[in-house]
DNA sequence: CGCGGACATTCACCCATGTTAAGTTGCCGA
DNA sequence: TCGGCAACTTAACATGGGTGAATGTCCGCG
């Protein structure tokens, strides 16, 4: 189970048709480039991206930029907006993007009546700050070809939920200007980088598609370990949480509880 | 009110008497740059440090290693280790190093005695997150002046709890190798940036303490911001995530579920 | 059909940072 | 007191990646 799919994986059936209503209720459509945050503003909603990509980024204020990770469909966007008292990074769409907002007194109620999502969400936010520890260490120890190629085999396997050994393809709407910013590169020396990939055959990327054509080549090259996006945990851990720090429930009744012990 | 002061900061002075009193009766020692837990290892006990520095760490299949982030005194040392089936990076001691270690069970326990321990735990968590992601910015965007002058400020604020506009000192254990690590850069170079930062006087580093003779001037070198440590945000939000999603408790009755909010 | 904008590509140049390899200092333990 | 190690300095040299600017290619739109 990869990142987008904790929230429907860990919902009973009933919640699950909550869960839905309440996302398609609240659509709501961004064009490219638009902001759905801005550092330093009050969060004001719970979001969950429905189609298209997003870009947590952090701007400096001359002008430098750095993408600090990707929000794919299925995901929130982001936890944290909706804790903080200002938000400390800001929330662009990649392209065009299709987003449910879920205002706060709505996210309140959703709560109560699907208890399993609250530890859905928790361990989301755990998984997202493991993801940004990988980033720390792509761009601080890689050099160029690695980087690229280590951020394409996240985006590949975040997609496809299952660290694949084969080649195949899938979405990619970054453009080579994007992808410089979120490896701390430029965006010459990203299309250097990307005909090299491509001279290996170890990539094509071309109308919004990434195709890969043996994985494990390009995870080679990357030194790329999927363990960082604990795939497949989810499920098994919120439950190992509630054991852990409510053993006396039935895990059905107050399973709300079950939200904090996944969290620490 | 600082990172390390989140837990003191928010329980009642009787949470805070068996708290202090499992801290001390769970205390143990690290010799320097031994390892509290390993990427891959399943983590087994909730961590706090006593006195030294920790670093977060991981550390690449070629040796290259990259420090994530530093785990000062009073912090915990860290949340997803309890939550995780495989913890996906290190963690060290900096320098001789005291920390509690409190197992499973006895953590537990101590979650029930003390109801609001919780919400600060996972507050510390959703920091934690926000200060990795200004470590990847300041390591993609920054050179290297910017990167050395930027962790000198967040290791001052940090300790201090303010960010202060004159001048002062703090503890300061790294050696410039570590800083290195931590800031994706080589030892030489961090040399030169010390060295440099020496000839401006704004900073002196020295016999493990750091001093900075005029710390508006430092930040400026670094564009730094403190509003990524989220300082003394902590107590108040806590009760508004509180308010949020269990707007008919008093308050005190069943406090615990406010940690659930305060992740979301 | 042709224009304009967004993106990709290429090139020449050069600088910030890495590399390697000596020193040098200073502390700690025998 | 001395030896030895860890940390810090310094220097000469190498290079990955940045800069700036021009050109190419595609695509949507009027």
């Amino acid at each position: 189970m990869g990142l987008g799919e904790i929230v429907n994986g860990l919902l009973t059936s009933r919640e699950r048709l909550i869960w839905e209503a309440s996302l398609a209720r609240n659509a709501r459509d961004y064009m490219k480039r638009a902001d759905l945050a801005r550092e330093g503003e009050r969060p004001v909603a719970l979001r969950i991206i429905l189609a298209g990509w997003a870009q947590k980024y952090k701007q400096m204020p001359d002008g430098r930029r750095q993408i600090l990770g990707l929000v794919l469909p299925g995901e929130l966007c982001d936890l944290d907006l909706f804790t903080v008292a200002r938000t400390d990074h800001s929330i662009a769409a990649v392209r065009r993007l299709s987003v449910a907002e879920i205002s706060r007194p709505d996210a309140q109620r959703l709560f109560e009546q699907c208890p399993n999502l609250a530890p859905a969400l928790c361990w989301a936010a755990i998984i997202g700050a493991a993801v940004q520890r990988e980033w720390t260490i792509n761009i601080g120890q890689r050099n160029a070809l690695e980087r690229v190629a280590q951020l394409l085999c996240e985006i590949y396997v975040r997609q496809r939920d299952v660290p694949s050994g084969g080649g195949g393809s899938c979405d990619f709407l970054l453009t080579q200007g994007q992808m410089a910013e979120a490896m701390g590169l430029t965006q010459v020396h990203v299309n250097r980088v990307v005909q090299q990939l491509r001279l290996r055959c170890a990539v094509e990327i071309r109308n919004m598609r990434l195709e890969i054509p043996d994985f494990a080549q390009l995870a080679a090259l990357a030194s790329f370990n999927a363990t960082y996006l604990h795939l497949g945990e989810p499920a098994m851990l919120v439950e190992r949480a509630r054991m852990l720090f409510l053993p006396d429930l039935d895990g059905r009744d107050r399973p709300i509880d079950g939200a904090l012990s996944s969290a620490i």
